[in-house]
RNA sequence: CCAGGGGUGGCGGAGUGGACAAACGCACCUGGCUGUAAACCAGGCGGCCUUGAGCCUGCGGGGGUUCGAAUCCCUCCCCCUGGACCA
């Protein structure tokens, strides 16, 4: 199944290969969503590892969304919770930036819809039912731990639109008739909810093409690194995966990513300070990088080694990780690789946005934290 | 609406009339050491400059008392805990 192989390369969790098999077994219409909120400048995570997978789903012939969460931004509080700033910023940035990454990458942009949240509930009385619906078929309890969806922690003293924005979520997937719902793995709390409740609703269930009630497939990608030394460090294997989600990248901290828009000057000036221990490989954010990013987007990279110049290519993934561990490869050298890759996939769209209607409204957010 | 607690620098958290530009910790920045980063050591960390026992801004907002306020009073706003109200 070549289908299933483009649909979950490069992913970090499939919820269920099970299902997704019997999906496409069954020929059915794949229709894929991944939702952002709107807030600051688009980082490699948002912009180009997104990206790179709804390459992969296009090739797999699926139909893909790119759903911009305009109210779940205003209920987060971003762009200083101004909800015409918001939707401006959708419209206007979102959609441009996603286009380009899109077509950099070698996806059809064209053939991407883009969705905005508030067009979507607009005199939608299915939409808020099934809100309804999904809220019935769960519990405050769940639903209060699975705010960290949305990068916050319950003790900071949410206000109740915050509990809402889960079952919206999961709303979006049902409303938009998505079985394939894509995120960054931090989203899996939501997903795991569409999954549970799928079989329960009745005003807008998720049907296969013999109209029987299935559960939405979760794709879910691996979350960059953030290129910062860990809080703890040195840490266990266990203790990293615990907090390993509060080490994404993240736009907050902006030496922890680089954004889409960066300078080959800034690029280097991140890498160059990035955390990366020589023959450390289970936490080394250049590495991975290398690894989750660069090796899917180009095919192949060279790096110099003690033993010459070698060349590794996707399928070799696991050699270069070894390598590095093994000491053959040093970290000044992963991270010029790293820093001349990226530059090769980011020139182009820094070019891009370098026309003065862009740069308006990219200096603008970049002054904007959350 | 009531009662109690609270709002201090990027964060956590001291300070409760003068020695506070504000302890301490974290984060961050600079330099040294490493073929990167980290660790470690030295320094910095509100702004300004003519670098000084200098000036300005500053402890939720506004007003006041005082020679002097983050610290006292008034008032407003917001957060937390409980209660009341409503059913």
């Amino acid at each position: 199944m070549d289908k299933i192989h483009l649909i979950t390369k490069n992913l970090e969790e499939v919820l269920t290969e099970e299902d997704l098999e019997s999906l496409v077994r069954n020929k059915n219409k794949l229709v894929h969503y991944i939702g952002f909120e709107i807030s600051g400048l688009l980082h490699l995570g948002t912009g180009l590892a997104s990206s790179l997978k709804i390459r992969d789903f296009q090739k797999a012939g699926v139909k893909c969304q790119i759903f911009l969460a305009d109210w779940h931004s205003y209920i987060n509080d971003k762009l200083g919770g101004d909800l015409k700033v918001i939707k401006e910023t959708a419209v206007k940035y979102y959609k441009e930036a996603f286009k380009v990454c899109l077509e950099n990458i070698g996806a059809n942009s064209q053939k991407v819809d883009f969705i905005l949240g508030s067009e979507l509930y607009h005199h939608n009385d299915l939409y808020w039912l099934t809100f309804i619906e999904i809220s019935k078929n769960t519990t405050l309890a769940r639903i209060q731990r699975s705010i960290d969806i949305m990068g916050r922690k319950l003790k900071e003293g949410v206000d109740f639109a915050k509990l809402c924005y889960p079952p919206m979520q999961v709303a979006d997937i049902f409303a938009l008739g998505v079985n394939l719902a894509h995120a960054g793995l931090d989203q899996r709390k939501a997903h795991v909810i569409a999954r549970d409740v799928a079989l329960n609703l009745k005003f807008k269930p998720l049907l296969d093409k013999n109209k029987n009630k299935i559960k939405p497939i979760a794709l879910h990608h691996h979350l960059l690194l953030g290129l910062y030394k860990p809080p703890k460090w040195p840490i266990t294997k266990e203790e990293l995966k615990e907090i390993l989600i509060d080490l994404k990248m993240s736009k907050s901290k902006p030496e922890s990513c680089v954004f889409i828009h960066d300078s080959r000057e800034e690029i280097e000036t991140k890498i160059l300070k990035a955390f990366c221990p020589p023959q450390e490989t289970l936490f080394n954010p250049p590495l991975d990088w290398l690894v989750n990013l660069i090796l899917p987007l180009r095919g192949e990279v060279k790096i110099k080694t003690t033993e010459g110049i070698k060349t590794y290519n996707e399928a070799k993934k696991k050699e270069l990780i070894s390598d590095y561990e093994k000491g053959i490869i040093h970290p000044l050298d992963l991270k010029e690789t790293l820093i001349n890759e990226l530059w090769q996939v980011l020139e182009p769209i820094y070019k891009h946005f370098q026309k003065e209607s862009f740069q308006k409204i990219i200096n603008k957010l970049k002054l904007v934290q959350k």
